[in-house]
DNA sequence: CTTTTAATTAACATTATGTTAATTGTTAAT
DNA sequence: ATTAACAATTAACATAATGTTAATTAAAAG
């Protein structure tokens, strides 16, 4: 803030305020499908939308009524729009302390018909393990998964056809580019299924390669193996397991292989 | 925006709502030194700052008086924060059509002492040249160009300091793993202008290194050589120019070198 | 004519990758 | 007991990229 030469100190009244102040959440999850015993399991990211009710609870009309949108409301002054987004998750599917990212703000004009209303976006990434614990609460909305591809098709409220398109951008970028592909694994992990999880985003030959794959991992800075423990979920042979040390990962595009 | 249980459609009144939506800019420039004539220049990150005054315009006493701050203001509600960054920088400094980036909202309860005031933070980039064009621009604040590495030490308003922390961190970010360094280059550079940018901000080995940044650079996807276009601003030799094209840049740590 | 210097090229050992093939350890069927 | 199946792992090797050191080039400046 710099200061105005209109402004008054302590005296914000002469501005007109925003009329609220949101946090929406862009809730995805990888869903793994075992197509046989002793195999790497097929994995697929989606995301999490609601369906907006016809009318609240009260009797009330509701507001882009029938469209799927992203969970969220409405930010108080005691909180930041993490915590809220925090708070309604936990509201919305009794899912706690899962991993947040923001990566947006929404503030065109217009872009909601009520009024002056910012948007700040986050996207969580919810294990898929931990959805189950969901089923108790989703006393309200219609709640679906939907594979992240064919999210154009449906009918979505306010702005978020667009909110989304850039969830998915920046977790992709994330997911290649920062650890955070940790957040869709368990503790300790095969090549395999890391692997499974950077392929729903991606289709880097590298990746893809998995002689070169296995290969790679045992070099990376931030992976270690852990010594003696290995696991046959995903084939007979007992197959290592890493983990993901806290590391420093910066990459720079102009030393990179392209 | 999900249907809130306690939420009338339409109604917003019922819900605190902010006292105010300002856009803050971290406006940055790298200034090059000429050591000598016919040599690469020694460059350095800068952020601008301007000091806040003790009394506005009007005679009022200031918030946060004497401080070093960002530049920035109330955004409106005809405008998004992005353009109230864009018109804000040039009240203020007299530049337009220059690049900006969003990289945070800060909103801690408590962070700005007149009320409930969330900041949408903007990096910009200003090539050195174009911040000649201020000096008649600066009519009401002391305005002042800092290293980034000597920012810790100056007294900063409101959350400012945590503010500048993080902008650096992504505009770092950002120059290893974007092409935005071209908005610090002219469009047609020499490899060691490019090298200059770049090691203002890393001491990557494999940037460091003359001779193998100068091969490299001819295999990057997203730069090209200019044909028969060479330049003597940094060496006696005429030197090869080159310019950034646009490419699609993504590269996973996954698969680059460690 | 010589020195100076950034850019460029050369050379070569080292390391990483792409690719193909073989080996391993276990399960499950015969 | 033997064998087929198969994901993981290792091996092998040609190719490509990198780190490093040194030589060459072209122009300026004395």
């Amino acid at each position: 803030m710099k200061s105005n030469k209109e402004e008054k100190p302590y005296d914000v009244s002469r501005y007109r305020t925003p009329d609220g102040y949101t946090s929406d959440i862009a809730v995805f999850t990888i869903t793994s499908e075992k197509t046989k015993a002793y195999a790497p399991p097929k994995m697929e990211l989606k995301l999490m939308l609601i369906k907006r009710a016809q009318q609240d609870t009260e009797g009330n009309l509701n507001i882009e009524p029938g469209k799927w949108a992203l969970p969220g409301g409405f930010v108080t002054p005691e909180e930041t729009a993490m915590e809220a987004a925090s708070r309604e998750l936990e509201e919305e599917t009794g899912i706690a302390g899962i991993h947040l990212k923001h990566f947006g703000v929404y503030d065109e004009p217009g872009r909601d018909p009520r009024g002056w209303i910012i948007s700040n976006a986050h996207y969580a990434i919810v294990p898929e393990h931990r959805l189950f614990e969901r089923k108790a609460h989703d006393d309200a909305a219609e709640v679906e998964l939907f594979p992240v591809q064919d999210l154009e098709q449906h009918l979505l409220a306010f702005d978020h056809a667009s909110i989304i398109r850039h969830a998915i951008t920046h977790i992709t970028r994330d997911l290649l580019q920062t650890t955070v592909a940790k957040q869709f694994l368990p503790e300790l992990f095969t090549y395999s299924e890391l692997q499974a999880v950077l392929l729903t985003i991606t289709d880097d030959k590298s990746i893809q390669n998995e002689q070169a794959f296995a290969r790679k991992i045992k070099t990376l800075p931030f992976i270690e193996a852990v010594e003696g423990q290995k696991t046959q979920r995903t084939s007979k042979l007992p197959t290592q397991l890493y983990r993901f040390i806290d590391a420093e990962v910066k990459q720079s595009i102009y030393t990179a292989r392209h």
